[in-house]
DNA sequence: AAACAGACCAAAAAACGAATATAGTCTAAA
DNA sequence: TTTAGACTATATTCGTTTTTTGGTCTGTTT
């Protein structure tokens, strides 16, 4: 790594630490600069912005989140349960999340802000994610555990799974009754597979 | 009617007109006292409280709102026909109310108090919009549309899709982008019934 | 008694201005 | 090239006053 990375790389830790603890607008630059052990000046010769930092901040927390869910994946042996997988892990590493930032965001309180935030990266990956299900779905077909025809439709099939589970994602973080979830991760896929018409 | 029964009536008329235009923290007791012709001790005398008289204008709406679903249901041959009206009716039907409110909900933007209007609904009518999904599967499987196997997990199958469907609602009315709500409807309830296995 | 009006009150919210904090710039030094 | 620190214009906070608003009370009309 060249030695400006690693400022640039220690600015942003000294940025995610601060954001857990406090909250996106009650870290300040001068805040960062001091904690990465830099002026306050120096932050601007790295970063543009205070956006940019945080939007940095974000994204190698959402790289992270990605990595672990690929990671879950990559592990299982047929697609079914490579789904299954997704929606697990993908519920529960965004729960951890949720509440590492839980009191941030609450002692915060400028819904504006997080509202925003949120948007961003849903943005972000809303299509990264639908790829990844779109692969899994491929592999399906290729191993003939899903039929063939479905190849065309792919695509939004893709986009409705995604939609679906950002439904049961929702309540899920919303409501916390996260008990249900294996339950509903494996029935929603069974469902998906085997359907319930006879 | 009762005479009580149309003055009571009557307000929650006024109330719910100044609701659709003013939002909710801008519709005083006063406004909808002077907008009924009444004094304002009189809403007291027919109502505990102010949230009382919003309540009963949300659950108004609500029933409204339920009696147009279920209307388009009946008007369906099968279970599966019926799954597409629901979700193609409720979406829409949502989307007017929705756009009725955006106004007062943007003008307004106190959202501690949207937020818990919402969360209001949400949770008074989850059940009774599980009971209906319910009761559209049961149907199905009486009709030997639908496996009878999954008699047992009807609760629970129910409650999955009701979380699904919301999470296509959330989709289409944040971004906006209806148009793919009949693919969408059509596609999920093919899914449901087929599954993509082979 | 039932149905209502209007004055009244305490508490919440809006308005406002002064004090403070903060994002971003500039200059100069290491 | 990299950094610090003083500087500024703008945004935010904070304390205070004023206004609004939900709800009550008293008394009048029907």
């Amino acid at each position: 790594m060249e030695k400006d990375e690693i400022i640039i790389q220690s600015i942003i830790d000294a940025a995610k630490k601060l954001m857990q603890q406090y909250g996106l607008s009650k870290t300040t630059m001068e805040d960062i600069a001091k904690a990465a052990g830099k002026g306050k000046s120096t932050l601007y010769y790295y970063f543009k912005s205070k956006e940019e930092i945080f939007d940095q901040v974000i994204n190698q927390e959402m790289d992270d989140f990605f990595q672990t869910v690929k990671t879950a994946i990559s592990k299982q042996v047929d697609a079914s349960e490579m789904l299954k997988a997704y929606i697990i892990t993908k519920i529960k590493t965004l729960k951890t999340k949720v509440n590492l930032y839980r009191f941030a965001i609450e002692t915060d309180l400028h819904p504006e802000a997080i509202n925003d935030l949120f948007i961003k990266l849903k943005n972000r990956y809303d299509n990264e994610e639908k790829k990844l299900i779109g692969s899994i779905l491929k592999l399906g077909i290729d191993s003939k555990l899903y039929r063939a025809e479905i190849q065309a439709e792919i695509e939004i099939l893709s986009e409705l799974l995604v939609t679906c589970v950002r439904g049961v994602e929702t309540e899920i973080v919303t409501h916390n009754k996260y008990k249900t979830l294996t339950d509903k991760a494996d029935m929603l896929v069974n469902m998906l597979t085997k359907g319930i018409g006879r």
